[in-house]
DNA sequence: CCGATAATGTTCAATATTGAACAATAAAGT
DNA sequence: ACTTTATTGTTCAATATTGAACATTATCGG
């Protein structure tokens, strides 16, 4: 009678997500793979995409939109700014804030990045229709919203 | 002009993909949050609940379910084999394998962790239809299927 | 049987990521 | 003005993850 505990492979919404967890592994090691050629990660490509949409982010704003820790951000950008790819320029109201802006190089990077990255995703979903897409995004939107609750409590 | 070239903002998949990934990490996020009581985190709950449906498995095959290298495994189940939580014998028939087995604690400590793990789960998607769920996860095999096709002949 | 090839697990160096402690600056409260 | 509290970015140690090189054992072709 297993304890009394159904198992977890038996809940529907379990089951669903991890289809969609591993569905975003398998896109995650499909990136890094296509994205060797311009010696980049995807957490790079998430910089530069963020940087080349809202310029002039400080890196706490950048930590906070990638979810990853203030320090990641610090000890990631030097190494990109030495790349030449972006630069930081100090704010001249709040001289704790950092700026951020790509260079020529970091834009053109960050184009090309991009379309191999969408090229991916074009790939891999166009076995679905717009249709399900946007349902399947509704849905997301959803639990993103009920997760940044949780999270924000505590 | 933009240079001819739509932005990836633009591209419906695109953005529907962005849900995707961003749920996955705010969902990592606070499993990594809910676990932390148990002294766990989400890579190691993965694996006691892949040995706990498949009771000796072996490390090739764990590292190959979980996507992760199998040094990766080589060095995070001593850990655990430490801890108490699992045990590796070798196969007799093939000496170069070892098979996984949880113990009685590992057995425990997986049962708790996949019900914080439900219960998370359930209250994120809690919002969403089962219809819904199960239609996402359906666009989820399919590209999942679309991923693996890839990555084997890569 | 034997040599070549493949599979399994381990080790190591390189890289990534995190959280805590810290210094500098700003904002708020008094 | 001044003390307290918050925010921003940095540093550091601890931990995680990866890929390549390696040793051991299996498998395959002759």
């Amino acid at each position: 009678m297993n304890k009394n505990q159904s198992l977890p492979w038996d809940h529907p919404r379990f089951k669903s997500w991890v289809s969609v967890a591993r569905a975003c592994q398998l896109m995650q090691a499909t990136l890094t793979r296509e994205l060797a050629p311009l010696d980049i990660k995807p957490p790079h490509l998430d910089i530069l995409a963020n940087l080349y949409r809202f310029e002039g982010l400080s890196q706490q704003e950048l930590a906070r939109k990638l979810l990853v820790g203030r320090s990641n951000i610090s000890m990631t950008l030097p190494q990109m700014e030495r790349r030449g790819l972006i630069e930081r320029r100090g704010d001249s109201r709040d001289k704790r804030v950092l700026r951020l802006h790509l260079t020529a190089d970091g834009r053109q990077l960050a184009e090309r990045a991009m379309q191999i990255q969408t090229a991916v995703i074009e790939r891999s979903l166009s076995a679905t229709s717009l249709e399900q897409c946007l349902g399947t995004a509704e849905a997301m939107e959803r639990i993103i919203l009920a997760l940044q609750a949780e999270n924000d409590e505590a």
